[in-house]
DNA sequence: GCTTCTTGTCGAAACGTTTCGACGAACGGC
DNA sequence: GCCGTTCGTCGAAACGTTTCGACAAGAAGC
């Protein structure tokens, strides 16, 4: 396998001048960069990855801790791994994945032996140990999630209340005068993340600002109990005509088929949203509008941030990626008689 | 950050001391090497993995090429990324990567500058253009699946005839003697992988050499099919009385649908086994015996493979892993009268 | 025609390990 | 008492880059 000496022999000057022509950090005479390319491309070289790392101050990897916890949606899981990768080689960087046993220890080991620049920090829960121990390692890192203590972290996250605004909106420009929001059960409220009630009290605010009728109640998973649930917000006066759901997707299906089941329509007797789901909702029937958590857009700006944090050019902040809503038709304007 | 001279230093020896006293290459004395611990523990030591890669032959990094295809499940696949990551620990392995939309080109960035000591392929295809890739990189590789060409390559699976087999046993010493495979669309056995026909093969030779009937038909997805197929299936003289099912996890549910909607019950009568599910069917109604595909299993054996070739103690070749049965209570003995 | 700046190139010194060869000391065999 | 081992330690040479400082040659400023 070919190294720099070889190319510089073959191109017929010293090393360094080598090494400056492929990273351009000096200028080179055209004569030579063209010498330098061709024998590049005949030797077929490549850097060698691990004396780059000595020499350089990168080495060009970041850590990905990603723990799949028992209540995680696998296929939402994957895309937020995958969708780090992705970003993080647009900066040209790869990634290292720390399985969830291998957290703490993991983290400790890699970037003590310096063989990462850096650390994204996947599915943060509220009090995460990997929080306190990313600010202890004092390594560059991005956390995707918002931990109760954000003292001196970069995170990122969806903006949850941007996210329940943009439903609420979205359910009052079309006419709805009483909303009803479909939450998780309450034990996510109590000890899981923050991301339930933030989305919660986003919508109730948004509804109080625009001067509707709001409502919210916590349904637990079973098909029964949404279908008791839905019943008990219906029968609500006004009955609420708009219909927000921030739940997991057998919820959201559950809600579906309690509505059918009611004879009533989607959209035309009742519009519904779905808030902030990680999965696909516009093959549900009827498909819904929703406000997707989108893998990509939390990620790229995760990495986008971790990199710029080995520039210096970062402070420690909580930063918001703005919601965006798809449309599936699952929202109409309330019935003239409701 | 201490490095090796601040050890060395500390402790009063000189630099290869401590390399030898840490990687124990070489007797070293019984008080130095007290005096080396307590400086590694008071400098809070750890080798820098880029001097480590530089001047030893490897970099304990090995790749991971995941494609995430449209249809793959996605619980499934995450959970043999896992997998491949925690065995690779058990050998001070981490491992980078690589997406998708990198196979080939990630993989030849990734060897060719020597960032990784291996690849583990995961999720290969009869015609995969990592297989070729692998092959003429050279690096070495293990790859969990088989391609249809697999020379000069190390390949694990399951060994998916003798989980046929196992499946055939399981039904024939509980006493039936006609049997049923109800397989994947024929689609999947015109161009998928080679797996679904070692299993049919595998099914139809046990049975054959056990001395009982059994017949073998392609399902379809949709609920509709699967319950015409079962009904032609159970229809036939004499009516099998086990069946085993080879399909993805709606046409499981489907096919136990459909049983129950004939008003038959399982085990009683008739006895059902999941041929080598991804997901897992102890919680279907009723609880499915199984042969699962266990992630831990294929990707330990891969990732010890990949690790011995760094040895050079394992010659290219294909090999399987031992299907093991996962009693649920869904194989009871046939009712007397049939 | 003098200095000053830019361009293009080079040599050498890092970066932090591992590992080879050497060498003195202690030790057992005979 | 000599010889061949084994033990314990050391110095020095890799490994393959990046980057600093130097320097010659030509361009530009005045």
């Amino acid at each position: 396998m070919a190294n720099i000496h070889d190319v510089a022999r073959v191109a017929g000057v010293s090393i360094s001048t080598v090494s400056y022509a492929l990273s351009g950090k000096r200028p080179i005479g055209e004569k030579t960069r063209r010498r330098i390319d061709e024998a590049v491309r005949e030797l077929d070289y490549m850097p060698n990855a691990a004396g780059r790392m000595l020499a350089g101050t990168r080495t060009r990897i970041f850590a990905l801790t990603a723990p799949l916890r028992s209540d995680t949606y696998a296929p939402a899981h994957m895309a937020f791994v995958l969708a780090v990768a992705t970003a993080a080689r647009k900066y040209d960087y790869d990634v290292l994945l720390l399985t969830e046993d291998e957290a703490t220890d993991g983290l400790h080991r890699v970037s003590s032996s310096r063989l990462v620049d850096g650390i994204i920090v996947l599915d943060v829960s509220l009090h995460d140990e990997r929080a306190d121990l990313v600010r202890s390692l004092g390594v560059p890192a991005a956390l995707i999630g918002v931990p109760a203590d954000t003292e001196g972290l970069v995170c990122v996250d969806l903006d949850f209340e941007a996210a329940a605004g943009l439903a609420v909106d979205r359910l009052v420009d079309a006419g709805h005068r009483s909303l009803a929001l479909l939450g998780h059960p309450p034990m996510v409220y109590e000890r899981g993340s923050n991301f339930p009630m933030r989305f919660r009290d986003g919508f109730l605010r948004r509804a109080a600002d625009r001067g509707v009728r709001a409502s919210f109640s916590m349904v637990e998973k079973d098909a029964p109990h949404v279908r008791t649930a839905l019943a008990g917000v219906l029968d609500a006066d006004p009955a609420p005509t708009g219909v927000v759901v921030h739940a997991d997707e057998g919820v959201h299906k559950a809600v579906l088929e309690a509505i059918a089941a009611r004879g009533l329509s989607v959209p035309d007797d009742l519009s519904v949203i779905a808030g902030v789901p990680t999965f696909d909702t516009s093959g549900f029937t009827p498909p819904l509008d929703a406000i997707p958590l989108i893998p990509a857009d939390s990620c790229t700006r995760a990495v986008e941030l971790a990199v710029q944090q080995l520039d210096g050019t970062v402070e420690p902040r909580v930063e918001l990626v703005a919601p965006k809503y798809r449309d599936h038709g699952s929202v109409a304007a309330p019935r003239p008689g409701s």
